[in-house]
This record gives C-alpha cells, structure tokens and sequence, in this order.
DNA sequence: CAGAAATCGTTTCAACACAGAACAATTTAT
DNA sequence: ATAAATTGTTCTGTGTTGAAACGATTTCTG
C-alpha cells in the first residue's frame, strides 16, 4: 500500500493507532502504574502483592517453589522476601524436615495488609472499568482471554516496575 | 506429591484472578515484549519505531517538542535520537531560524525502516487477534478505549523494555 | 541597548531493577 | 562414601531511568 493513501489532513500517525496491540502495552503500563501507586500507601508493590497471594493460597511453600511458580528467578525471590520479612508482613520458618528450605508464612500483620490489598485491587477495578456495564466488562475479559500470547505466560508476574 | 489432594476447590488465589486490571497488565508486558521481539531484525526498539512514526508525522520538528509530546525526559531523547541517528535512520538538522534548535528528519533508510517496521506492527497485530473475529476485535479496541485510565496518556509511549 | 530570564540540547550522575554465576549448606542418588 | 542435585544466598555486571548541572542561544524587560 502506498504511504499516501489516506493522509488527508489528519497526520495519521499523531493519533494512537486503533491497534489491540498498541492499546494493550499502553493500557497496561499506565494500569500497572495506576495499581502501583494505589498500593503504594501500604508499602509494598504489585509483585508483593502477588507474593502474598501465593503464600496465602498455601502456607509453607518453600522460596524455591514460589519462585517458579511466579516465574522470577530465585535471587530476586530473596530480595523480594527480605523486603516483605523487613516489614514483618512474612516470616521463614526453617522446614522441620528439610534444612535447607525456609517455608514462607504470612504474619498476622501480613494477612491484615493482604486483605487491605485486596480492597484496594477491588475499588481499583471498579474505578478502572467505570466506563463500561458488566455485562461488557465480563465480554472484555473473555476478549482479553482469547488473545494469542505466549502459551506459557499467565500466572507469572511480569518484572518491571516495582514497589 | 504430597498435597494436591483435595485440590478441586479451587485455591482461590492461586489461579490468576478474572480481573480486567490484572489481564491488562499482564497482557500488556507480554504483548510489549513480544512485539519488541518481532522487531529485533530491524534493529530497533518500540520506542524508536513510535518516534518515527511521529517524526515521519510531521518532518523538521524540535527535539524538544518530541520529547514532550511523548512524554519522556529531554535527556532521554538526546539517547534515543543518537542511537537512531548512528543507525542513520534520522537525522538532525541545524535550524535556519534558531541556532538552537535541532530539527529531526527521517532519511530514506529511515523511511523505509519505518515502512516494514509497520508490516512488522500489522502481522503481529493479526497474529494476536487471531483468536477473536474482526468484529469482536472491534469491540475489543471500543471497550479498551473506554476503560477508565488517566485521561492525559495516550499518545505518549510507556518506558520500560527498551530495544 | 544591556542584562536577566527562559529555552534547547547535551552531559553527568546516582539510584535501581534485574538476572546470571559462584557459593555454602544440605539432601539425595549411585 | 563419594558424587550430584537442591535450596537459599551473595556478588557482580549490565542496563534503564530521570534529576540536575551545563553551555549555547534566544527572548524578554526595562
């Protein structure tokens, strides 16, 4: 196709191109970012909140694991765990039956921050999707499903941005 | 393994949660990095290939107002424009009026760079949209659109992942 | 006109995030 | 018993990022 075709006086390329693609990485920046600042006043970042998560899910689990399971490489785990452990939010207990790994638990405290955590995702959420009805948001989702990325990426927590 | 016995009710925050937040933030990474991915060959990152695009938009513009309209710190942009002036796909040209002012320009290899660099933008749009028919990808991009983000972001370009 | 202030591009700098490699302690396999 | 694998950790190198300081030039102000 030519490159002169439809440039009428519209400069074609200064607007945001109606692309999924483009929309996507660029939503999905200025959410996280949005996300990330919503959290900010508990202190801690999406990733923890994501590690949370996951210890709550199951007490216990070994770094090792987690860090799989989330996809990050198990020196950045410790970072992350120090951090939490820092704020008393988490706690490693040595495993009775294996030495070497450290099982992570979440404090009281902790539990009491993830729920605070959860709210906040909540009204983040709503506040994000007040332009549109459920019944399109539930549509939006499932859109947002069926779209061809890599096969193995849901589940992990993407790097970037953090605290 | 030990533990996944009673497993069928659903962890309840191990599976990633039905959240429009959480899909776009997730799908925006990837989607980034994929597309980062497709465009290795040409030697250029996304950021480039948006400054182009906006340079090719509108010839001779100051690297100053660039940098502002894509939202990105004028050092910044000293980087970006030496990279793709060094690759010979832009230049900058003095400004008759003010001595100032540096004026940037695509050159034909820029041009043509730029050309497949939206082939590139086009086959890895319809490679994502595969899953959905171009109905639902219209409604897909209408429902993007309205999601609530802030309202002056679009058009600049998120940092993070570059070349 | 002279001097102050703003503008443009650039360089420098410090802060971080990130992941790969090497490491010590421990467990498991041969 | 020795070798190999696992777990968590530290170390280190690389890269991105934006704030700040800087010359050069232009514009503003009196």
């Amino acid at each position: 196709m030519k490159e002169d075709e439809l440039r009428m006086e519209e400069p074609e390329a200064e607007r945001a191109p109606r692309s999924v693609g483009f929309l996507i990485s660029q939503l999905g920046f200025f959410s996280s970012k949005r996300f990330m600042d919503a959290l900010e006043p508990l202190g801690i970042g999406p990733r923890d909140f994501s590690l949370m998560r996951f210890v709550d899910a199951s007490d216990g689990q070994s770094q090792h694991a987690l860090a799989e399971r989330l996809g990050i490489p198990p020196s950045r785990m410790v970072a992350l765990v120090d951090g939490l452990e820092e704020m008393e939010l988490l706690e490693r207990r040595p495993d009775p039956d294996d030495r070497r790994v450290r099982g992570l638990f979440l404090t009281r405290k902790g539990r009491s921050v993830l729920e605070k955590a959860g709210k906040i995702a909540i009204d983040y959420e709503t506040q994000l999707c007040a332009g549109i009805n459920r019944e399109e948001r539930e549509q939006l989702i499932d859109l947002l499903q069926r779209l061809q990325v890599t096969q193995t990426d849901l589940g992990g927590v993407h790097p970037g941005m953090s605290e």
